[in-house]
Formats: structure tokens, C-alpha cells, sequence
DNA sequence: GCATTTGTGGCAGTCACTGCCAGAAATGAC
DNA sequence: GTCATTTCTGGCAGTGACTGCCACAAATGC
């Protein structure tokens, strides 16, 4: 309620309402035949606005999945310091699945992810996006990894395991978000547990099998 | 020689130059700031030509790059059919570095690679591109598991997990040819073996530590 | 109440990319 | 060699994403 939220408050109100918009004609017509002066004059702004709310087209798209990495990335984090990176990366697609599950945006989510599917272009800045989540998860990893006396080590490749680890638990998570979403939930979690074991490492201290 | 071959040929040929002359461009000035009509110029054919041998400005820098990634598919599916995955893929990997270090065109590579980094635009391509062979990769190693009565198995997990293990391996090839590419060629050769015995699966049938 | 900051629409311009068309060039049959 | 056919090419007009600039309106601070 502060004076220089209210600003800030207007205008996520609004980006939000655009993206809803924005959201809705991309359903209707598909991404591609959507042009951004449709989605202006849908929201009732001007096209020059739009650029002054979303940098990009794309952008407008990705509002909602930014937050959905961002959450997934967070529970990560809040996993105990000293846990191994393994275990801390698999217990939060566990949690992301499930709170996924109970979302109730499921419908309108689902249907989100049929314009990212039906749109190559979509899809390109999608997997840029994924790119930078690993970048960003490996590298706190790593810190946290380094900042455990433990553990602490000079190993100038630990760095680079980890992303790889991250790399692996991400693009199972991509692949069962896309192509596995007509399971049930309970079939799609023993399916991420089966595959997550499977190619877990054999490292104990990366949090290699019990 | 034959007749279909000649149109063909020259045909390759004006799209090698136009490459090669792009690829100077965009060293000098950066991609973003040399447009396509600069690049028709300086090849000599028109703006309108030279969306007839390239579908996007961006197909351009690819043309290169994609022959790389066709290499590498190559290198993993020479491998004998019955070699567990991850054995098949670390013996690529290490194959194409090899390859890579002896490459007369090492420098220009190099280069191409900086012009890669400098454009997000460029990089959200590359990773799409990335994806795509994931997939393509994966699909085919699990054909190769499937064919082989030894390991057939109707588990619903061995194509996620193969894929799986595809991307955390070009996760790390990736990884290593943007980040470590100052490093001494047997040097980076120890570091990629290390971090690939590290995430190394646990299942022997994947090509667990001996 | 007024000065300053901030947001807005309009307009012109750049750049990637496409459809259309008319002319040049290579190809193949005779 | 000639001619009809196919293929390639440049030019041109148009669309759509995006930017810089400007004048004006609205909110804010005092």
C-alpha cells in the first residue's frame, strides 16, 4: 500500500490483463497469426504500449512460465544446505509435480503448453529459457556446494557436473511436462521416479543410490 | 557429374560463399548490426536471392554448425549396436574432441563460436537446435535398444531415460566447447572424462562404472 | 496550485521476410 | 542451331515486429 507500489500495482495489473488476452487469441487463432496490434486493441492499449509492457512478442507468452521456473528453482533452494545435489534436485520436481497437479490453472495450463507445442518459434525461446534456468540453478548449486566446508573442494569440474546434473533433472521434467501430461498424476510420478533413478549418479556425495 | 547434379552443385556452392561472406560480416560488425541486404551485397546476388538459399537470416550461421551436430549423431550410431548408451555416447563425445583439436579450421571456429556467445538471439537458436538432436539422437539409440533382443523391455522409461542421458551428455559437450575452450587439448580431454565418469548412471544395462 | 515526473498514443522508419511478376538463362527435344 | 519449357533471378510492394521521437495527458510531490 505504499505510494511507489501503486504504480508498480497498475502496472502488473495490467501486464496481467494483457497476457490473459494475449493468451486467449493465441488459442483461438494460433500464436503465429496473432499479430501484437490484435492483442493492443484486445486489451485496449495502444501497440506502441504493449512494447512498453513486454519487450518482445514472445514475452507475453512467457509472463506465466517465468513464474513457474522461478517457483521450481526457489525449491530447490530451500532444500537443506548440506543435501546432496541430487537429492535436493529430485525432491523439487517431486513437489513441482505434485503442486503442479493440485494447480487449479491445470486446464488453462495444458492448453498453454498446446500453442508452445504448435509453435516452433515458441518452442526455440523456450528451451533459451530452459538454457538460462540451468545456468542460473547450476551456478547456486555450486555456490551452495562450495560454501559447505565438507565438502569444499578446488575440483575445477564440480562445476561442471553439476550443471550436467541440472541439465538432466530439467530436460526430464521438460519431457514429461510435454509429452507425458495425459497420465495420471500418480502413473506420471512413478514414471519421474523410475527415470530419475535410473540415470542417477553413481557419486554418493552428488547423492548417488543409497 | 550427371545432369541433376550440375544445378545442384553450383547451387551449393553460391550458398558456401554467401555463408563464408556472412560469417566475415558478422565477425566485423556483429550480427545483429549486419543486415541481410549486406550480406546479399557483399556476395553479390540480390536481398530477394538470398532468402532462396537460406529460409532465415540466422540459417546462415547454421549452415556450418549443423554439419557438427550431424557428425556427432554419425560418430555414436558407428558405435557396435549392442554397447550400452552411455558407453556409445562418452566414446562419441571424446571421438569428436579429438576430431575437434585437429581441425585445420579450429580458429575460425573459434570465432564463429564468439559470434554464437555475443547474440542471445543466436544462442536461443543454437539451444532449439541442440534439442532437436537430443531428440533425434535419442530416438535413435532407442531403436537400437529396442532391436536388440538381449535388453528388449517394454518399460515405459527406457526411451525418457536414453533421453535423458542424451542431454546431460550434450549438456556437458556444450558446456565444454562455449566455456573451457582455452584450456590445453589433453587438459580439457581430463576434464570431460572426469565430469562424465562423475554423472556416469548407476544401472549397468546404461553403462555403469565397471 | 503548480512544477516535475511518468505514462500514453501516434507517426515515421528499420529490418526480416513473403508473394507476385517479368525477364534472363539454362535445359532438353527436334 | 532453334524453339518451347523449365528454372532462376531481381525488383517491387506489402506485412509484421520493433524502435526513436514527440506532443500531450495523468499522476505525483511539494
Amino acid at each position: 500500500m505504499p505510494k511507489p507500489t501503486l504504480r508498480e500495482l497498475s502496472r502488473q495489473a495490467v501486464k496481467q490483463r494483457v497476457s490473459d488476452v494475449a493468451i486467449d487469441l493465441f488459442l483461438e487463432r494460433g500464436y503465429e497469426s496473432t499479430t501484437v496490434e490484435d492483442i493492443a486493441a484486445a486489451a485496449g492499449i495502444s501497440e506502441r504500449s504493449f512494447f512498453r509492457y513486454f519487450a518482445t512478442k514472445d514475452a507475453v507468452f512467457f509472463a506465466r512460465g517465468a513464474e513457474y521456473t522461478a517457483a521450481f528453482i526457489e525449491r530447490v533452494l530451500e532444500r537443506p544446505a548440506g543435501e546432496a545435489p541430487w537429492i535436493s534436485l529430485q525432491t523439487a520436481v517431486e513437489l513441482t509435480l505434485t503442486s503442479f497437479d493440485n494447480d487449479v490453472e491445470f486446464t488453462k495450463a495444458r492448453e498453454v503448453r498446446e500453442i508452445l507445442a504448435a509453435s516452433p518459434e515458441l518452442m526455440a525461446r523456450q528451451f533459451a529459457h530452459v538454457a538460462d534456468s540451468q545456468r542460473e540453478l547450476g551456478d547456486a548449486l555450486w555456490d551452495r556446494w562450495q560454501a559447505d566446508p565438507a565438502r569444499h573442494t578446488e575440483d575445477p569440474e564440480i562445476r561442471l557436473v553439476i550443471r550436467a546434473l541440472v541439465g538432466s533433472m530439467l530436460g526430464v521434467l521438460t519431457e514429461v511436462m510435454l509429452h507425458a501430461e495425459d497420465l495420471p498424476p500418480a502413473e506420471r510420478m512413478r514414471l519421474v521416479r523410475a527415470t530419475l533413478d535410473a540415470i542417477r549418479p553413481a557419486r554418493a556425495d552428488l547423492g548417488g543410490a543409497p
